[in-house]
DNA sequence: GGGTGTGATTTGATCGATCAAATCCGTGGG
DNA sequence: CCCACGGATTTGATCGATCAAATCACACCC
């Protein structure tokens, strides 16, 4: 097998030249088909077949100043199990880009203010055009950066700050945790459980603090617990195994009552699961491959609705400006 | 706040003009500084800094034929819980492409054709300048392709194929499995076990096969063990928790007696633990964040070196093409 | 002084595409 | 018969950078 020396790629000039017309009306064909002539497309159509021919994508960057590119950035793998989800998410929103011709770029920040270096970085070489943020936070100042500087995004979770929530700049896409623990609760309690703890994260993250909601919600509306009786068996760690396994026996060993947890992620679940064996239900959160092994149901985000959603938002800027979808609870 | 018409962007001539010098120089400052005098090098510098300049990228690739962009396949996720290796690497592969000022790209693929397809898009469009593959496979029709086409690209994972290993066109990075194993099975036995079994995947697939290797080398010179002994704890499943644990629990079953248990993937580990209890010590592969939750031994890729071994061979093009590195084990 | 060489800098052309404006051409109206 | 009109197509300029070749500046030597 030898080395060939590379021979130029054609141009829109060769297929010009081959299908007997300009550069531009070959342009034309690639980019508005409906203002070319049926017959002068089809024979255009038939010389770019013939030669393979393939847009060069800087140089139509260059020109148009778009680089059909979304930056995503790739988080460190956390501590936690629940890291599957960005994985899954990624996924997802690279195969649907891919569709709507456009590629995904991967970039990694140490924290806000890096990741808004990195922002300017991709901005000004114009290799991306737009953002897709994940891990929203109170007060994100990336959100703020973005904003400001006119560029496009969308972000994978509500704002939390307080009224950000219908700002029409900034686009969110987010999952109803709210809603789907609350429904998971419903099916426990429907089934016939009456003590259906949580066990979730301590105050201040805004996902967190709304799954527990939910749990509220239906523990409110059709439980039959006292106020005093709720607090007890309201569980908050942080996200670690040890500790959820930890906080489980304290509650039982306390002389509570539980006939079924609900945990505000996967990492929880496994750690109750240990403790109370397959005996007493748990429900973990975003399905993690963890969960599917070791037969814990779980409550799945629709990731890829998200993503489709997360793209329409940002490419098709369509209203509304944004989505809140209903997870479901993956039963075993 | 006022969204403002965008003001144009710096160009090199822009910088040259402030500066004082021609285009050229300024281009010359930015990639070849030695061949500018120091002190012209500064003022242009200055003027870099003062209006903020940033090379666009588009330009730069139209011109000089190179994207300074890899390619990366983000592989759907498995059944399994090993997902977040290809997660780390991926992570530290971009990390490190940042460090050397490379972009990395996503893309994803149905099948080696389909991917092929993806090869020939993104090399014609000049979106990438190579290509990291994963997950290479006996024969892979990938390699071959690419090297075909004169493409730059580097697995991770050694190339299974027979006499490929040593071909210099292909260049990968791997990591001995069969050391990482048979280190770990040598620990076991030098901590008195004598029984260790292996978990491992039915024959056929290039890094189980190693694996498994690494485990009968430590057996043969160090255990005591006959070779009917020996076969009796070779246990092959596919790679499932719920497989793993039925074959543990057959060999128990069948009376065979087991020290300790080294497997072929986390996943499996934690389908033999949940029969074995935490009486018997099992070492997982991978060391996935399940892994250090529940506790298990694993054997660790080093992956941020992996990754920038692949970055070295394929942009440094350094001697030699081919880089093995050793796992280690996180006892826990 | 003129010639020569070397290093630093500038000039003109080019990468491959699209934009904006000009041209072409067939139709229909006055 | 001429002209205006609108759709299809072509032409010239441009995006922002780098390459290749030309030019400049200056020292050195015979």
């Amino acid at each position: 097998m030898t080395r060939v020396p590379a021979p130029r790629l054609p141009t829109v000039s060769d297929v010009a030249s081959v299908a007997g017309v300009s550069r531009q009306t070959v342009s034309n064909v690639l980019n508005s088909p409906d203002i070319v002539r049926p017959d002068t497309r089809g024979r255009v159509e038939r010389a770019i077949a013939d030669l393979g021919y393939r847009p060069h994508a800087s140089a139509r960057r260059l020109r148009t100043r778009k680089s059909s590119t979304i930056g995503i950035r790739l988080d460190p793998v956390q501590n936690g199990i629940s890291g599957a989800v960005l994985d899954r998410f990624l996924h997802a929103v690279t195969e649907q880009a891919d569709a709507r011709d456009h590629r995904i770029l991967l970039y990694t920040a140490a924290g806000p203010d890096d990741e808004i270096a990195q922002f300017r970085r991709l901005l000004d070489g114009a290799d991306v055009d737009g953002f897709v943020l994940t891990s929203t936070f109170f007060d994100d100042p990336r959100t703020e950066w973005l904003i400001d500087a006119g560029a496009d995004f969308v972000t994978f979770g509500r704002p939390w700050g307080l009224d950000d929530m219908g700002d029409p700049q900034h686009r969110w896409v987010d999952v109803d945790g709210r809603a789907g623990v609350a429904s998971a609760t419903d099916d426990l309690l429907a089934g016939g459980a009456t003590h259906v703890a949580f066990l979730g994260w301590p105050e201040g993250s805004g996902a967190g603090d709304d799954r527990r909601r939910g749990w509220r919600d239906a523990l409110g509306s059709r439980g039959a617990l006292d106020p005093v009786s709720i607090d007890a068996l309201d569980l908050a760690v942080e996200d670690s195994v040890p500790l959820a396994s930890a906080a489980v026996r304290a509650v039982l060993d306390a002389g509570v009552a539980v006939d079924a947890v609900v945990c505000a992620s996967d990492t929880l679940a496994l750690g109750a699961s240990v403790v109370l064996g397959s005996s007493v239900p748990v429900v973990g959160y975003d399905d993690t491959p963890v969960a599917s092994a070791l037969g814990l149901s779980s409550v799945e985000q629709p990731l890829v609705e998200v993503a489709g959603a997360v793209l329409s938002l940002l490419l098709d800027d369509s209203e509304p400006r944004h989505r809140l979808l209903r997870p479901r609870t993956i039963w075993r």
